[in-house]
DNA sequence: AACGATCCCTGTTAGC
DNA sequence: TGCTAACAGGGATCGT
């Protein structure tokens, strides 16, 4: 599933191949990969039609590009934003095959001449188009994104693990308040974002954090080294994940395995943990497949010895 | 306000 | 063998 490696890879894989070329026609192959608009598909197609795919911004697994009105005007107002879901892939071809069954919307690019495919096999996944608002943590961070302005439905997405703007300490504060399981606000985007499912079982791994433990109950060091895990996975997986795309093949999503070796926790129910080589255990956490290790990641502090004990 | 439950959707796999 | 049911997942939304 694509989470916060993956997406950057498919920004920086786009950035590399789109960005500067304008929007010359837009074919909807089906209609709910559009977010609802008042006029449906047809009004997408005209919002977008005729503008210029500028800069690429990301934050957590937020995707978008900024609008201009011409190349190389940097005064956009609107965003053609995407979140790929589950399954969700962009690609870019030169010359364009027949639409991939799985194929939801096809742009058609000039300046370059491209073709845009955005293919979804569970549908979970969308584009839309909105305007940019100003967000009160000062925007987007990372690389390349200077403006303090953010697609409408990414306001309240809170900064992302691998942005240099993230406050580390009011971060780690976050991730302890509340009575909710460890990992349920780990994977809260309006937290710290970018986080997903397999992701948040590596962090709480390699923290040695009990997923279910809540979150108040987290010390404060822990919650430091939990974000730091977060983050350290992240990277790594990104690092493996950005050194393999074809020049117009965007590689997207994250289902292609190049990390999966490196996977600690998730999907490895029943193999010894490589740290202490107890069984790794699963089970289904608010309604999420959830892994780890009975012994390295206890529910609660280990008990001081003291009387009775 | 905070949090849990529900729903969206389809291809794959497990089970009978 | 052929069918059905469970499962995977992020996030919006609604109810408590």
């Amino acid at each position: 599933m694509p989470e916060l490696p993956e997406v950057e890879t498919v920004r920086r894989g786009l950035a590399s191949l789109v960005a500067g070329a304008r929007i010359a026609g837009v074919d909807i192959r089906r209609d709910s990969c559009v977010r609802l608009l008042p006029g449906g598909p047809a009004e997408f197609a005209s919002e977008v039609e005729g503008l210029t795919l500028s800069r690429l911004v990301r934050r957590g697994k937020f995707l978008w590009a900024e609008l201009a009105p011409e190349p190389g005007d940097d005064a956009p107002l609107l965003a053609l934003s995407a979140h790929l879901g589950m399954s969700g892939q962009f690609r870019v071809h030169v010359d364009a095959p027949e639409p991939h069954r799985h194929c939801r919307a096809r742009l058609a690019l000039a300046e370059p001449d491209l073709t845009l495919d955005f293919l979804d096999q569970r549908t979970f996944g969308y584009l839309h188009v909105e305007p940019l608002v100003p967000t009160p943590d000062g925007g987007p961070g990372g690389e390349g994104t200077p403006l303090p302005l953010l697609p409408a439905s990414v306001a309240h997405i809170g900064r992302d693990a691998l942005d240099p703007q993230l406050d580390d300490v009011a971060a780690s504060r976050a991730l302890r308040r509340g009575s909710r399981g460890i990992k349920q606000v780990l994977l809260d985007q309006t937290v710290v974002s970018g986080v997903g499912n397999i992701y948040a079982d590596e962090a709480l791994w390699h923290a040695r954090i009990h997923p279910e433990r809540p979150a108040h109950a987290v010390t404060a060091s822990s919650a430091r080294a939990l974000l730091g895990a977060a983050r350290e996975v992240m990277a790594r997986a990104l690092a493996q994940g950005g050194t393999s795309f074809d020049a117009l093949y965007v590689n997207v999503n994250g289902e292609s395995g190049y990390f999966e070796r490196s996977l600690e926790a998730y999907g490895r129910a029943g193999e010894p943990c490589s740290r202490c080589g107890a069984p790794l255990r699963r089970a289904t956490v608010g309604g999420r497949a959830t892994h780890w290790c009975a012994r390295c990641q206890r529910r609660w502090s280990a008990r001081r010895k003291g009387p009775g004990s």
